[in-house]
DNA sequence: GTCCTCGATTGAGTCGTTTCAATAAATAAG
DNA sequence: CTTATTTATTGAAACGACTCAATCGAGGAC
């Protein structure tokens, strides 16, 4: 019984005789014996292990696509290391290194809000490690991605606020550095010129992803009676905490009082809160289809150009969105 | 220039001339060397590397508990893999064996609901691998652990529902399995006996994690006009979720119909929610005390006996236990 | 019985680091 | 100037598994 016996007996790769196979499997168990991953991947070039990054764990979008992620990888003996970049580019440059000294085999970025120096990602690339964006994919850089397709999911929601009878419709966006978010504003604006209505740009709130920013500018905004809107459409779950903290504190309520519409589910228990129509984003298949596509690049298969897909969102209508009151 | 003078530099442990060290900064540079973790653990038998085992990432709970944990690990050089066993021990006898043959240094370990077969733990202690329980702590198997105070949590929880005025409190367990839930449903105990309430058998309502069970629980005894209660107090978020939508379904309005109390924040779109009085737990000090208890047993620092954490919760006090209504 | 063949088993070399002992160079002491 | 001492650099062994080529053994054919 060799040690080149017992490796044979655990990759499978070589026929080994049964009573030799099972001497070495009885001792694996008697010694409680864990094949060193380390040791082989060094030998064998592959550690079987995808990375992804993350702006935030605790944004639960995230964790849905992560949950995606490791299905996907899992279903091909691969495990999924998740990291938080806290959405500090420097950060995500930190953790590109360190995935790089991990030899993950291929990493799934959610990029930082704050645009991603280019130089960053097309490194890795050139390197040879396949990288797939999710979510928020960066401009510019030939780069497999997947998300949501935002500018019809923007397009459809706002749509369904028109359709219901709202006419002066105000968007409350992240940071338009998010190329998402851009769609997003443009989804918005298709929807309103497809209906006839005029695009009014005090309508336009352009915020960011802190909660608290986004509650006074609302809180700003909804005082000027002049232009207060009959519906809020928030494209995200950060700007709609933001929002629905503001109409709490004014004592607005939806639908009531002003309709409501946002992109993702939120945690929300501090909030206010008859039940909100959604756009809701399939997180699961967006990372389990990056997974899939990062796998697939891995293995060498040949893909031509570069693959973009673009998943369809689906509408949760609730109440938030019943339609103005009379008058 | 030789091989072993570019690990000198890098890990600095050895001193090495200004002239070559640049060199050698120059030409790491310049081929966008990324050290090999894997070759180095091999050798030094180091991964600077935790994992963490947790029942299910999209539960917001985890996360922050994820996070507390990585940045403990962070600031002494560690990382942390965080992994999904979907409470099932089976998976996490895997992810166990997975993290071992990944040579990771430590383990935080969120139990599974389902009983953990207690060779599994007592295995990968014995084999030399610091593991640190956090939230959900097993029975008899002498191991380090964080937690929040459950029994006390409950209490203050259901001191403040008796202090506002209730008097005939259900409590809406998970599954009794876990040690959590039962202390919750001890701390609930203690509060009722020490105002003086009798404890009413009918009032506690056993359910489970699953969301769909807990509201047809809900639903069949809110139904029961008899025993009807004043309020509820459910142990965790996702009896919560189960009780918010049994009640939505019922028509029933907090405060003003019934009384309501939570363990842990959740994510509510879908339930009718006027501001909901929630015990906090501190996850994410969880994660990092326990972080900092498991890298202080992997530096070998003698430390006597078992270390337990029992950290405090906090109630977080809105609407939705303002008082029973008059009558 | 000898020679082949074919499958099972073994041993040695290798992966990219770290590290120790050995060498080389530089400085200090006598 | 020689010898001792310190400091900088190098080369080679080692970590644990995989893998290729080589060996071994059991049959089968003749």
């Amino acid at each position: 019984m060799s040690v080149g016996t017992v490796s044979h007996v655990i990759t499978g790769s070589v026929q080994v005789s049964d009573e030799l196979r099972l001497k070495v499997r009885a001792a694996i168990e008697e010694l409680d014996y864990h094949p060193n991953h380390v040791a082989r991947s060094l030998k064998t070039n592959r550690t079987r292990t995808l990375g992804i990054i993350v702006p935030d764990l605790t944004i639960s979008f995230f964790p849905q696509i992560i949950r995606g992620a490791e299905t996907a990888a899992r279903e091909k003996g691969y495990s999924l290391i998740a990291v938080n970049s806290t959405d500090d580019p420097e950060r995500q440059q930190e953790l590109l290194s360190l995935l790089r000294s991990q030899r993950v085999e291929g990493i799934l970025l959610i990029a930082a809000a704050a645009p991603t120096p280019p130089n960053q990602m097309s490194r890795v690339i050139g390197a040879g490690i396949p990288v797939v964006c999710l979510d928020r994919i960066p401009d510019g850089i030939p780069v497999d991605s997947v998300s949501v397709d935002d500018v019809s999911a923007a397009e459809i929601g706002v749509g369904h606020l028109v359709a219901m009878g709202y006419r002066s419709i105000a968007i409350v966006t992240g940071p338009l550095s998010l190329r998402n978010e851009q769609q997003r504003l443009e989804g918005y604006k298709r929807a309103l010129s497809s209906s006839g209505i005029d695009a009014d740009e005090r309508l336009v709130w352009n915020g960011n992803l802190r909660t608290d920013d986004v509650a006074s500018l609302c809180r700003d905004r909804l005082t000027r009676a002049a232009h207060k809107p009959q519906a809020l459409f928030c494209t995200n779950g950060q700007t709609a905490l933001g929002a629905l903290l503001a109409m709490r504190e004014l004592g607005l309520k939806t639908p009531d009082d002003i309709g409501f519409l946002t992109f993702d589910e939120l945690t929300a228990h501090e909030v206010f809160t008859p039940s909100i129509t959604t756009i809701v984003q399939p997180a699961y298949a967006i990372g389990y289809q990056a997974s899939e596509i990062l796998l697939r690049r891995i293995s060498g298969a040949p893909i031509e150009g570069i693959v973009t897909v673009r998943l369809p969102a689906s509408l949760k209508q609730r109440a938030s969105s019943a339609g103005p009151s009379q008058g």
